[in-house]
RNA sequence: GGGUGAGUGGCGGAAUGGCAGACGCUGGGGACUUAAAAUCCCCUGACCGAAAGGUCGUGUGGGUUCGAUUCCCACCUCGCCCA
């Protein structure tokens, strides 16, 4: 006799290696042959992972699992099931560790993806490998690449209507920009002064045909989607290149070295995401997301209504009787009509309160404004110049947080409140930023917080303009809300909300103002200086002119270099030198005896992650990025798992690009992920001592009454919980787990922590519960001390009891998955497992049912006794257990009695029982209770109580 | 400061108008064993009681309801996102 007890470390490598030879997850595109088209499709995605060199964390299996099981699940209920994985692996963590160790961060990365593979094979995900991808990849970026080049080749036509999938219009598109300029030879656009688009006919604006060629490429250039512009950017000396917000602290320093970053203007790549404001907020309403995760996303785009109002400059215009005047050469004359609204001598505000207009009592320009060296005065440009070169290294967090002292300096020129002809003065103030609405601002000191406190510090006047319902005057502070309008002449006694419309109206009669819709979204800063990204397929010729690759041209290939380093500097004046500068050969270009050089920025992280789930329909594909026919099959997304750390950018980025890419025809949905799910943070214990500090889970013991105390002090300490952190030595190596309790246990534990959407705290001491319970569900079937099947299990019909029991089982499970509640899935079939152990006789066909429900949760012990149960695998291929409906159900409940909402008897009922059946046996078991009291209300919920009022 | 989510035993959690604490962990007791491990069985929110049983109890205070962990209002604390 062999004792058999469950075997993990045996059966998981052997199930692990079944799958891989019999390629038992590997899924068809409609054409293969084999393909079945009867089956519905579905489509599970991971967000899939930046490999770094640590290996797994255990928070990545937590989504893996759920998506595992789903997969797994819906195969069983017959549905053709896309299930990949890859890598996101280019970016700055690779290239800063091969700086750091001179290994390529191409070794480096491969080695990562590697080990990820590695560990995530142990944990028995049914991925399709063979759709693996890699960002890093020739045959991946060279895609990348591609749709960089659709956006170059591709505008933005406000006036174009499209039709999403389901037949919605909407208003504003991507097109190809040769249609653009067919568009321009036929006269249907005029170019004005600024090279914009205009209706053709407009005064001081021209038709195509007399544009010199520099100044038609110039118009196109500044129609793309994807273009070159000038902009402030957050640029590292010392890491050698510019860093994204995310990547620079509150303080104004590098996330990664810590190093001081500089706001300096540079000319880089930028995405027109800003085009697709309105889209991207509209189409948020057809997703299945969290609502967090849509609150986000519409706060980051930060749509508000206002008005854009001009205040002309006190010395080049006044107002006489009503009526402008502009000076001309010292003579006051009348202007034509709107030309104060399109004047270079007025200053344009953006404001969301135009219904306050008369309480602005003086204008505040940023320091980077344009007008500010034009309109300073001689007495005050030695200050005020003094004030913008200190202003300029100063964070725009540092500049705007509330609890700072505001500065600012008088400009010496004064505007004009066009409401109500007053002269006010300009300041200039860091407070103000240029990168928001039109960086200068009309304040407004009664009713803003900021201008408020700027006007106390520096004695300008407060002219309260909105009266606060049922308040009278202003104490203290500004009155923010809304209210009934004061001191605004003929708008006095006006609602805020019908003041906006009427003031709005009124100024663009004037020609002094419109409504203007503004948004928080600035365009997508698309250039980094650094090696480890995706080349773009762009040269620079010898006059400036940008030159896309033909599509034949790419891939783009990343060129090897020794000498990645970028070029560092402690000087912030040292102009960014991009690694790929170094790549001599690679860099310069001939072609028809021109000498042209290649773009030497990369692309961001980004950028690969914007597509993955494109390319995973059809990863093998080396003429297109993806077959057409299989990406209308595929998509969308059915059901997308990911960290809510991405809510915003990834997902933002990625609905963009698939916007551009449907207008350009390329796509068959408007949106890319159906529905959404955010998995919550796996955090481990840590401890805090009597100060607060925190301690290292090494420095702390458990004693005997379950309190923590430190080792050597003795010292009580406090249990809390944080994210794992290897200073706090609490971070947990998933391989360890694995070695110990293997991978079935393991997906069981990390499912049944707790809700798959909130944080939870690991706790090693609760995975033995869940290796108890399969070794349970082993001996269920297989006797351990004999080694053979236990003689317990027989070709025998269940008995009612168990029918039900399972048919329960089957019901619960299924609606659990589906809801991703695998945790309430858990312990149903934890129950059904205690209740069957009991049992002295097993039927066969009852376990049967019971491992095909356990099978996507632990998918290797399934397999192993699904073959103990006398089956050929794989039990992956079998069908999803049916229940019925009648059987699932109990045939006697019991039900509380209630007296006045307190339970004071029971009783047995069927649950079909009526309200009249339940009340009469209700009234019966309480009988004594009820002798001498007055029945007030009897109320019978069926199936659920009864609940007798008395006096 | 704004937005948003959450607060339930010693711990993770379950129940989303109807018996609060399913299930797991921890702790206690018992069976088996020469013994231990493993396994199996029972108990394990607090208080009163020998027991039967009773009272209290889901962050705090109020409200709606026959009945509130669940819905509403206010407050406190914590998390996350934004400033």
């Amino acid at each position: 006799m062999i004792q058999r007890p469950y075997p993990p470390s045996e059966i998981e490598p052997k199930w692990q290696a079944y799958w891989e030879q019999a390629k038992a997850f590997r899924v068809l595109n409609p054409g293969d042959s084999g393909f079945d088209a009867t089956r519905p499709k579905y489509y599970v995605l991971d967000m899939f992972p930046y490999p770094s060199g640590s290996g797994l964390h255990v928070g990545h299996p937590e989504g893996y699992t759920a998506t595992d099981i789903l997969s797994r699940y819906k195969r069983m209920k017959g549905f053709n099931v896309l299930h990949p994985m890859g890598w996101d692996a280019f970016g700055l963590p690779a290239e800063q560790h091969a700086v750091a160790t001179n290994v390529h961060p191409r070794v480096t990365t491969e080695q990562a993806i590697a080990n990820f593979k590695r560990q995530m094979k142990r944990l028995g995900f049914s991925y399709d490998w063979d759709r693996e991808v890699a960002t890093t990849d020739l045959k991946y970026y060279r895609w990348t690449q591609w749709i960089f080049l659709q956006m170059f080749n591709s505008w933005f036509d406000e006036t174009a209507v499209g039709r999403d999938e389901r037949g919605k219009e909407y208003r504003g598109k991507a097109r190809p920009i040769a249609e653009l300029v067919r568009e321009l030879e036929n006269e249907k656009w005029w170019v004005d002064e600024s090279l914009k688009l205009v209706p053709p006919g407009s005064s001081r604006c021209s038709s195509w045909k007399r544009l010199s060629e520099i100044d038609k490429r110039r118009v196109l250039d500044r129609q793309r989607l994807a273009y070159m512009d000038e902009i402030l950017v957050n640029w590292c000396p010392r890491l050698g290149t510019v860093l994204a917000n995310e990547e620079v602290t509150n303080d104004g320093r590098s996330e990664r070295g810590d190093y001081p970053v500089f706001r300096i203007p540079l000319k880089q790549w930028m995405l027109r995401i800003t085009k697709y404001c309105e889209r991207l907020l509209d189409d948020l309403e057809g997703v299945e997301w969290p609502d967090a995760i849509v609150a986000m996303q519409r706060n980051w785009i930060g749509k508000s209504v206002g008005a854009e109002v001009v205040f002309p400059l006190a010395d080049q215009w006044r107002m006489e009787n009503g009526e402008w005047r502009r000076n001309e050469n010292g003579r006051w004359v009348a202007p034509e009509k709107f030309s104060i609204l399109n004047s270079s001598f007025s200053i344009c505000v953006y404001t969301t309160r135009p219904d306050t207009l008369f309480g602005a009592t003086y204008m505040v320009l940023a320091p980077e404004h344009p007008l500010v060296v034009e309109i300073t005065t001689e007495d005050c440009r030695r200050e005020v110049t003094a004030y913008v070169t200190a202003a300029k290294n100063r964070t725009d967090l540092e500049r705007t947080a509330e609890t700072k002292e505001k500065t600012g300096v008088f400009t010496g020129a004064c505007a004009i409140n066009p409401a109500n002809g007053k002269s006010i003065p300009i300041w200039v103030a860091d407070y103000v930023l240029m990168g928001y609405g039109t960086g200068a601002i009309m304040a407004v000191p009664a009713h803003d917080e900021r201008d408020y406190e700027f006007a106390q510090k520096f004695k300008l006047p407060i002219v309260q303009v909105v009266r606060p319902p049922g308040g009278e005057t202003l104490e203290k502070g500004a009155y923010v809300g809304d209210g009934q309008a004061v001191n605004s002449g003929t708008f006095d006694g006006l609602s805020t909300s019908e003041f906006k419309r009427r003031i709005t109206e009124w100024l663009e009669q004037k020609g002094l103002g419109r409504e203007a819709i503004h948004y928080k979204l600035r365009d997508w800063l698309f250039s980094r200086q650094r090696y480890w990204g995706e080349p773009f397929p762009i040269l620079h010729g010898p006059d400036g002119e940008l030159v896309a690759l033909n599509e034949a041209e790419l891939p783009l290939d990343l060129p090897h270099m020794e000498d990645f380093q970028p070029e560092t500097s402690n000087d912030p004046s040292t102009p960014p030198r991009p690694p790929l500068g170094k790549a001599k050969d690679w860099v310069r270009v001939k072609r028809d005896g021109k000498t042209y050089t290649r773009e030497l920025n990369t692309m961001p992280q980004w950028a690969g992650s914007c597509w993955y789930y494109l390319r995973f329909i059809d990863p093998w594909n080396e003429r297109r990025p993806w077959d057409s026919a299989a990406e209308k099959y595929w998509m969308n997304v059915d059901q997308y798992v990911g960290g809510a750390e991405h809510a915003v950018l990834h997902l933002l980025y990625a609905r963009f690009w698939h916007k551009v890419l449907y207008d350009l025809g390329h796509v068959s949905t408007v949106e890319p992920f159906q529905r959404l799910f955010n998995q919550g943070l796996i955090l481990s214990y840590a401890y805090r001592d009597r100060r607060g500090a925190m301690l290292p889970v090494d420095q702390v013991e458990e004693r005997s009454d379950g309190k923590f105390y430190h080792k050597e002090t003795g010292e009580p300490v406090e249990q809390i919980v944080a994210k794992m952190a290897k200073s706090l030595r609490n971070v947990v190596n998933p391989d360890e787990i694995l070695d110990e309790f293997g991978a079935d246990t393991f997906r069981l534990y990390e499912m049944y922590m707790g809700p798959l959407d909130s944080a939870k705290p690991w706790n090693t001491r609760d995975i033995p519960g869940l290796q108890r319970f399969l070794q349970r569900v082993w001996r269920l079937i297989v006797d351990e001390q004999t080694g053979e099947l236990s003689l317990a299990v027989q070709d025998v019909e269940p008995d009612e009891k168990t029918q039900r029991l399972i048919h329960k089982l089957i019901k619960k499970v299924g609606e659990d998955v589906e809801q991703f509640k695998l945790n309430t899935a858990i312990a149903e079939m934890i129950t059904f497992t205690n209740e069957m152990t009991a049992a002295k006789v097993r039927s066969r066909k009852i376990l049967e049912s019971f491992v095909l429900l356990l099978s996507p949760f632990a998918p290797h012990i399934a397999e192993e006794l699904w073959e103990w149960l006398g089956h050929r695998p794989s039990v992956s291929q079998q069908q999803w257990p049916t229940y019925d409906p009648k059987l699932a159900k109990d045939v006697e409940i019991e039900v509380p009695i209630q007296i006045n909402g307190k339970v004071r008897a029971r009783m047995l009922i069927s649950p079909e029982a009526d309200e009249t059946a339940m009340e009469s046996l209700a009234r019966e078991k309480l009988a004594e209770m009820l002798v001498g009291r007055t029945v007030r209300k009897v109320i019978v919920v069926r199936g659920k109580l009864v609940n007798v009022v008395v006096a």
